[in-house]
DNA sequence: AGCACGCCGACT
DNA sequence: GTCGGCGTGCTC
């Protein structure tokens, strides 16, 4: 005698609740948790994953299942474990968390891997003229047909992507029937697509042996435990990994390494795919679904038993796994915060670790305050490696004080006399320099100096930087762009109109003017989405097409640059002012970073510190590169202050297009949990936030300051208000 | 998320 | 009297 069984399905679409559905007899034993199935819904038909199976229906009119779309789970028990923690902890609902553990591939049912070829649809005479309107109204289309024309037949939309073009403008173009897009099938192996050749291990440092000893004991012993590697740039970290990977696969398990965003690039792709012969999986989101889809196919099958990527590739359907490192664990990439569950990764990957039963290895020069007092707390064990692996020094940190350089010069100067006698040398020695400038742009912003009127953003809560080149001010919230203004709008005086503030832009025009021959490159937001990727740009300064490259922080970050020998942090003290407990942390963590990109093996590097602020403790302990007094004396602030790692944090943020609405939304439910919560839980008031205003949207926010997570996410998971978003362990609790 | 339903103003 | 704006609420 068989029961009727019903199952609750939570649907792709943004529907908080699991709906439920008969299973019809026929697909019974088809049926598992996990498993993708076709459903009606009113008059139509929806998609969605299985999440539960019950003996009854807890709705009075139950419909039957359609199909069922896949053969296996889409996840395994411990992914399911891990699914459940996420929605518990980041107070999330579980079909929300879910859309990270089922991917768009796997959403939309891309099966094979299909490379998508685009070409031109018109011809190329006519394409050309269109593409020199297009160049003022629409820049980014420009890019991809210009492109396209320079091609002979067309080019894989993987190639287009990596120029640093848009899928959306590639999508726009389609609509308006200027390109076309042909999916095509392909057999060609695009996971190990080039030649590698094998590197041999190097040779280990004490400090290196002695904390891949532990790795491999705890790898042997096949349970849970963490890691933490504190290694100084230049350490040999990697090496660390390497090795711990070939443990793993020796002991016949899977290995996962996540990096920062931004350093998932060749450099570092090579660097491990040169050392395996086994291949590996390559997880981000510049990958075709297909491709995606190919690699995620090989990982459930334990074909593959090695993936590297960025944050969401911590969900990867590895089978077996037994190691999950994640590099530069302090990185802020590894945090979600556009939309919910607003995770992160590292925090997910140790529970995955533990769930898992793996190793877990956190690395970073600068670890998290959360991470060292962890280990401090025999959390995690602390592996440190001070020496520098080829026995390089540190580079020599000089601070600036720009206070008297703007009293000898007489006036406002990007260059401290000290950096651009540096700067020169440098050039004439071959050698080459970094500046870090953490604002893009050429001017901040164009004020009047009648009536203090500031050229804004109509969308934003933020003034409009002037870019030169474009000649144009933009927003750099929302890409909103406006002609220069002429005339102030509120006043009307003629003339009274002034730009105020330096961005990169106004550097790289600085420096040209000071030395005319020096060769220049500038790398920001402006410079890797328009003309060059990230990698294009790297490989270009690494293979010293220019003399000095210039940037925001972005170029601390995923590259080594052998003959950089100098880098100048230009002005990083508006970081230092953001009234955030966590800013000190993240200045002393970028000028760490930042001053490792100096000098490597055989050749000395040197650090500028220019600031307006030098007697600031952060630049004063930034400068002796001095780990751990940072930490001590940040975390004794901590202590004082009951901050995290002493407490959590939870940021309710509302939105809406009135700010009334939003405003009233946060003191409602401001008032409510005042109520309910017990009393340990301390409440913030309601403010706006750092951003006041982005997109049309005005965003008021609170914050939760709890000893335990786990006291507050009861009253929050049951919340449905789509205007919130929940951010347990902001990094910003500002912003 | 979609999509239907419904309530209000503008226009054939 | 009808068309269409989008605010509200429901989907097993």
């Amino acid at each position: 005698m068989s029961q009727t069984l019903y199952v609750g399905v939570y649907l792709d679409q943004s529907l908080q609740k699991a709906l439920d559905y008969e299973v019809p007899v026929d697909l019974i034993s088809l049926i598992k948790v996990g498993v993708r199935v076709e459903v009606p819904l009113r008059n139509g038909s929806a998609k969605g994953t299985v999440a539960f199976i019950k003996q009854e229906a807890s709705f009075p009119t139950i419909r039957p299942i359609l199909k069922v779309l896949s053969m296996e789970s889409e996840f395994s028990d411990k992914q399911w474990k891990l699914a459940e923690w996420m929605s518990q902890y980041y107070a999330t609902s579980l079909q929300k968390v879910f859309k990270c553990f089922i991917p768009p591939h796997v959403r939309r049912g891309v099966k094979e891997r299909v490379r998508i070829f685009v070409s031109l649809e018109k011809n190329h005479e006519e394409t050309l003229r269109f593409c020199s309107e297009l160049r003022i109204s629409n820049p980014k289309q420009a890019d991809v047909l210009s492109f396209l024309l320079e091609q002979t037949k067309g080019a894989f939309l993987s190639e287009i992507l990596e120029k640093g073009c848009s899928r959306s403008s590639i999508d726009s173009l389609q609509k308006k029937k200027w390109i076309k897009l042909q999916s095509v099938t392909s057999d060609e192996e695009l996971i190990l697509e080039e030649e590698f050749f094998p590197v041999k291990p190097k040779t280990l440092h004490e400090e290196q042996r002695a904390a891949l000893l532990k790795i491999e004991e705890a790898l042997d012993l096949g349970t849970f435990s963490s890691h933490l590697i504190y290694g100084v740039t230049g350490s040999g970290k990697t090496e660390i990994y390497l090795r711990a990977i070939e443990k793993a696969l020796s002991l016949g398990k899977g290995a996962m390494l996540l990096v920062p965003e931004v350093a998932l690039t060749s450099q570092t792709i090579e660097r491990f795919r040169s050392r395996f012969s086994e291949k590996i999986a390559i997880l981000h989101h510049k990958r075709s679904l297909g491709e995606r889809s190919s690699a995620w196919e090989e990982l459930k099958s334990g074909k593959i038993q090695i993936v590297i990527g960025a944050r969401s590739a911590v969900f990867a359907p590895i089978q077996n796994l037994g190691l999950i490192i994640v590099d530069e664990e302090h990185d802020s990439s590894y945090k979600q915060t556009d939309e919910q569950p607003c995770y992160h990764g590292r925090d997910v990957a140790v529970m995955r670790a533990y769930i898992e039963k793996s190793v877990v290895l956190l690395g970073s020069a600068t670890p998290s305050i959360e991470s060292r007092y962890n280990a401090e707390m025999g959390k995690y064990s602390l592996h440190v490696l001070r020496k520098r692996a080829s026995n390089a020094k540190l580079p020599k940190i000089e601070i600036i004080d720009m206070k008297r350089t703007f009293e000898k010069q007489g006036g406002f100067t990007h260059f401290s006399p000290e950096l651009l006698n540096a700067i020169k040398e440098r050039a004439e020695k071959g050698e080459q320099t970094l500046l870090l400038l953490n604002r893009r742009g050429y001017h901040r912003m164009q004020i009047c100096l009648e009536c203090r009127t500031v050229a804004k953003c109509p969308h934003c809560d933020l003034s409009l930087t002037y870019h030169r080149q474009e000649n144009y001010l933009k927003c750099h919230l929302c890409n909103y762009t406006r002609t220069v203004l002429a005339a102030c709008p509120e006043c009307k005086v003629p003339g009274s109109l002034e730009f105020k503030g330096f961005g990169t832009e106004h550097v790289e025009r600085s420096l040209k003017a000071i030395f005319p021959s020096l060769r220049t490159l500038r790398m920001d937001k402006d410079t890797t989405s328009k003309k060059m990727s990230h990698e294009e740009l790297f490989q270009q300064f690494r293979s010293h097409k220019a003399d000095v490259l210039i940037g925001t922080q972005m170029i601390a970050k995923g590259f080594h640059f052998p003959s950089v020998t100098l880098v100048g942090v230009l002005n990083l003290d508006a970081s230092l002012t953001i009234p955030d407990f966590r800013s000190p942390e993240q200045v002393f963590q970028l000028l760490i970073q930042v001053a490792g990109r100096a000098g490597r093996a055989d050749l000395p590097g040197e650090v500028f510190l220019q600031t307006f602020l030098p007697d600031h403790p952060v630049i004063q302990m930034a400068a002796k590169q001095d780990y751990d007094p940072f930490y001590e004396s940040t975390l004794e602030e901590r202590r004082l202050f009951q901050y995290p790692p002493f407490c959590h944090f939870i940021k309710c943020e509302f939105s809406s297009l009135d700010p009334k609405i939003a405003e009233a939304q946060a003191t409602t439910l401001f008032s409510h949990l005042c109520s309910q919560l017990p009393s340990t839980i301390e409440l913030f008031p309601v403010a706006p936030s750092g951003h006041p205003k982005i997109k049309d949207l005005y965003r008021f926010q609170f914050l939760i300051k709890t000893p335990k997570i786990s006291l507050v996410t009861p009253y929050l998971r049951v919340l449905n208000i789509p205007s919130l978003k929940i951010d347990v362990d902001p990094l910003s609790t500002f912003f």
